[in-house]
RNA sequence: CGGGGCGUAGCGUAGUGGCUAGCGCGCCUGCUUUGGGAGCAGGAGACCGGGAGUUCGAAUCUCCCCGCCCCGACCA
C-alpha cells in the first residue's frame, strides 16, 4: 500500500511557469515527472508505477504476439551506423561522443542497425524465419526543439519492433500481426486513435502507416472522412481529380499587369481589364523551389499554398526542398519574381511539376515572365508541358475524400504508434541474407514498428484529464483506489488502514492518503489532481457506519456501508 | 537556424541605479484547527543564470556567454 505521509510526492499548487500543454502541467504539479533538462525528464514514483503500466501493457501484448523480446545497449558504436550511411545522415540529431581513446560512438536514436546485426549473427537459413524481436529501450535525439513535455523529448521510451521475412508476401503477414497487435494495444491503453496512412519518409520503404492520437495540442495534422473512414497523415493525402471537360480556349494572350506582384492584386486588374468576375483558382501559382540543387517549379492553383512538406515527401528521392532566395533568382536572370510562368520554363532551364489540380487540358491566368505582365489562355499539354505531377498544394478541410468524395475533416494528433515495410535497405547495407530453399542466397526483407512508450503517458493524461487534474484508465493508472482518511480521530486512521489492507487482500492496488497534517481540503485537491479512478473517503460519515465512494471521471458520489465496504468497493471497482 | 519571450529560495512571483532583496505556496518548531488547497506566533532557506565592464554604489545599465519556454523550420 502507498502512503501519502511517505511517498516521494510534493504536489504543486501553481502550475510551472515552463509548461504549457494540460499534459506537461498536470504531470508536473500532480508530481509525477521533474525536467532534468530541455526534453530530458526524471520520473517520480508515481509516475513512474504510471510507465511501467503503460510498459506492461506494450509488453504483454508484444509477447502475446509471438515477439520475442531483446535489449541492445544505448551506447553504440559508429560503426554500423557508418555502414548505413546514418552516421551522416542524421546529422546533428544524433548525439555523439568519444570515448578515451578517441573512438565516435552514439547514443541510440532508433535501432534498425543493430537488430539487422544480430539476426545476421545468429540466422542463415529461411526456416528461421519469419522473425519478430523488439525491445523497450532509451532513445536519445538532439532534437532541434523539443516540446511540449514528454510528448516531445531528448531522450524518451520507445518499443522498437523488427520483422524480419524471406518475401514481400511474408512482410505482409508480418506487418499485419503489428498492426492487429497494435490495435490491441492502444485499446488497452484506453488510446482515442486513428490509423491513418503515411509516407515512410527518412526511414526509407513503401508501406506506412500511423496510430495518431487525436487532441488538439498534437504536432500532427491529418486528414479524416467521417463517412467512409480514409484517413492520412498530410503528406500522404491524395488529392481526387477529374478530366478536363471543358473546351480548348483561344491562343495565349500576353497583357498588361502593372504592380500586380500577388494573386490578389492580379485577380482584381484582369477583373477590371476583360470585365469577368474569375476567382484566384483561375490562375497559376508557380512557386520556385530548390530540389536538392534543381531549380524547379511547382504550378498550383493561386488559391492554394504550396505545402513543402507534401513537395518533399511526394517528390521520389527527393531529400531537401526549400524556397527559391534571392541569391536563387540571381543565378536565374530570365527569372522574374512575381511573374513567372510554366510556358517558358524550357528557355528557362527549370524542371516542373504540378499539383494533380493543375489537370492536362485545364488553362490558366499566369505569369508571362516578364516584369508587369501576365498572360492568359495558357494551357495544360498545348503550352506547356511538366515533368511529372506531385502533390504539393496545402491540404484544407473541405476537401474531397479520395476514397468516396465526401468533404474531409481535419485534426490534430500525437503520433503514438508508426508502422512501415521497411524493405531491403538496412538487410542489404549490413548484409543480412539467408538461404532458400534452393540454397540461394537472398537478402532478408525487414519491418519496422514502433510505441512510444513515454509519449503514451502523456497522450493519456492529454485525452482523459479535465479542469482538475490527471484522471486514469484503470489498468494504467498508478493506484486503483485513492483511499482518503478525512479527519483527525485515530479511529478514521484505523479503519481506513484496516480498509486499504482487506482491498489489497483482494487484489486492488491502493494509495492511502494518511496524512495527519493535512486537512480535508488538501486532500480531496490531491486525489482529484492524481487521477486514480476511485477515491474511498473515510470520515465524517464513519460514525454513522458509512464511508463514502467516489468516481474520479463522472464525479459520481455513492455512501458504502461501512461494515463491508471492502466487498462493495470490489464489487464496484471490477465493474 | 529565424522570430518572440524569460532567467530572483523547492514552486509561483514583486522589485527599472540607493539602506538588511519583498510576498504567496511549500518546508521546520509550538499552539489552535480538521468535509474542499485552515489560523496565530516563531524560524530555516537566494553568492538575484555566469563572466566582464560602467558607477561612490548594480538584481536593476552595457557587452559577451549559458540555460529555458513559445511560434516557425525540422522531426519515429
Amino acid at each position: 500500500m502507498l502512503r501519502m505521509s511517505t511517498l516521494l510526492l510534493r504536489t504543486l499548487r501553481d502550475d510551472p511557469a515552463d509548461a504549457e500543454v494540460a499534459s506537461h502541467r498536470l504531470l508536473v504539479r500532480a508530481g509525477y515527472v521533474r525536467r532534468v533538462a530541455a526534453g530530458v525528464y526524471s520520473w517520480l514514483p508515481l509516475g513512474y508505477i504510471t510507465f511501467r503500466n503503460i510498459e506492461r501493457v506494450v509488453r504483454e501484448e508484444m509477447d502475446a504476439a509471438g515477439f520475442q523480446e531483446v535489449h541492445f545497449p544505448s551506447l553504440l558504436p559508429r560503426e554500423p551506423y557508418e555502414a548505413t550511411n546514418r552516421w551522416s545522415e542524421y546529422g546533428p540529431d544524433l548525439f555523439r561522443l568519444k570515448d578515451r581513446k578517441g573512438n565516435d560512438y552514439l547514443l541510440g536514436p532508433t535501432h534498425e542497425e543493430m537488430f539487422t546485426l544480430m539476426v545476421k549473427g545468429e540466422f542463415s537459413s529461411y526456416k528461421d524465419l519469419p522473425l519478430s524481436i523488439y525491445q523497450i529501450q532509451t532513445k536519445f535525439r538532439d532534437e532541434p526543439r523539443p516540446r511540449s513535455g514528454i510528448i516531445r523529448g531528448r531522450e524518451f521510451v520507445m518499443k522498437d519492433s523488427y520483422s524480419f521475412d524471406l518475401d514481400d508476401a511474408g512482410l505482409e503477414v508480418s506487418y499485419q500481426k503489428h498492426r492487429d497487435a497494435y490495435v490491441k494495444t492502444f485499446n488497452r491503453l484506453h488510446l482515442n486513435f486513428n490509423i491513418v496512412s503515411a509516407m515512410s519518409g527518412a526511414m526509407g520503404g513503401s508501406k506506412s502507416e500511423e496510430f495518431l492520437a487525436p487532441c488538439p495540442t498534437g504536432e500532427d495534422t491529418y486528414v479524416l472522412c467521417n463517412k467512409c473512414g480514409f484517413a492520412a497523415n498530410v503528406e500522404a493525402m491524395v488529392t481526387a481529380t477529374q478530366p478536363y471537360t471543358g473546351s480548348a480556349p483561344a491562343a495565349m494572350e500576353i497583357f498588361d499587369s502593372p504592380n500586380t506582384p500577388t494573386i490578389d492584386s492580379l485577380v482584381d486588374l484582369y477583373n477590371k481589364k476583360f470585365g469577368e468576375s474569375v476567382s484566384a483558382s483561375a490562375t497559376l501559382k508557380n512557386v520556385l523551389v530548390m530540389v536538392d540543387d534543381v531549380a524547379t517549379a511547382i504550378l498550383v492553383p493561386g488559391d492554394r499554398e504550396v505545402d513543402l512538406k507534401r513537395v518533399g515527401a511526394n517528390l521520389p528521392g527527393a531529400k531537401d526542398v526549400r524556397l527559391f532566395e534571392d541569391e536563387d533568382f540571381q543565378n536565374f536572370p530570365g527569372l522574374v519574381k512575381g511573374y513567372v510562368g510554366p510556358q517558358d520554363a524550357k528557355k528557362l532551364g527549370l524542371k516542373v511539376y504540378a499539383d494533380p489540380r493543375v489537370v492536362i487540358g485545364s488553362h490558366w491566368i499566369t505569369g508571362a515572365n516578364a516584369k508587369d505582365k501576365h498572360i492568359r489562355f495558357v494551357t495544360h499539354g498545348r503550352d506547356f508541358s511538366v515533368d511529372g505531377f506531385v502533390e504539393a498544394a496545402e491540404v484544407k478541410a473541405g476537401d474531397a475524400c479520395p476514397e468516396c468524395s465526401t468533404p474531409v475533416v481535419i485534426d490534430r494528433a500525437i503520433e503514438i504508434g508508426h508502422i512501415f515495410q521497411l524493405g531491403r535497405k538496412y538487410a542489404e547495407a549490413l548484409g543480412l541474407s539467408v538461404l532458400d530453399q534452393n540454397g540461394k542466397s537472398q537478402v532478408v526483407t525487414m519491418g519496422s514498428y514502433g510505441i512510444g512508450v513515454s509519449r503514451a503517458v502523456a497522450a493519456i493524461a492529454e485525452q482523459t484529464h479535465d479542469e482538475i487534474g490527471l484522471n486514469w484508465p484503470q489498468e494504467i493508472a498508478p493506484a486503483d483506489i485513492h483511499l482518503v482518511a478525512a479527519g483527525k480521530e485515530d479511529e478514521l486512521y484505523n479503519f481506513a488502514d484496516k480498509l486499504g489492507k482487506d482491498l489489497e487482500t483482494k487484489g486492488l492496488r491502493v494509495l492511502f492518503d494518511d496524512r495527519r497534517d493535512a486537512s480535508p481540503g488538501v486532500k480531496f485537491k490531491d486525489a482529484e489532481l492524481i487521477g486514480i479512478p476511485f477515491i474511498v473517503i473515510v470520515g465524517k460519515s464513519l460514525a454513522d457506519g458509512k464511508v463514502e465512494f467516489r468516481v474520479r471521471k463522472s464525479g459520481d458520489k455513492s455512501e458504502l456501508s461501512a461494515n463491508n465496504a471492502a466487498e462493495e468497493i470490489f464489487a464496484a471497482v471490477r465493474k
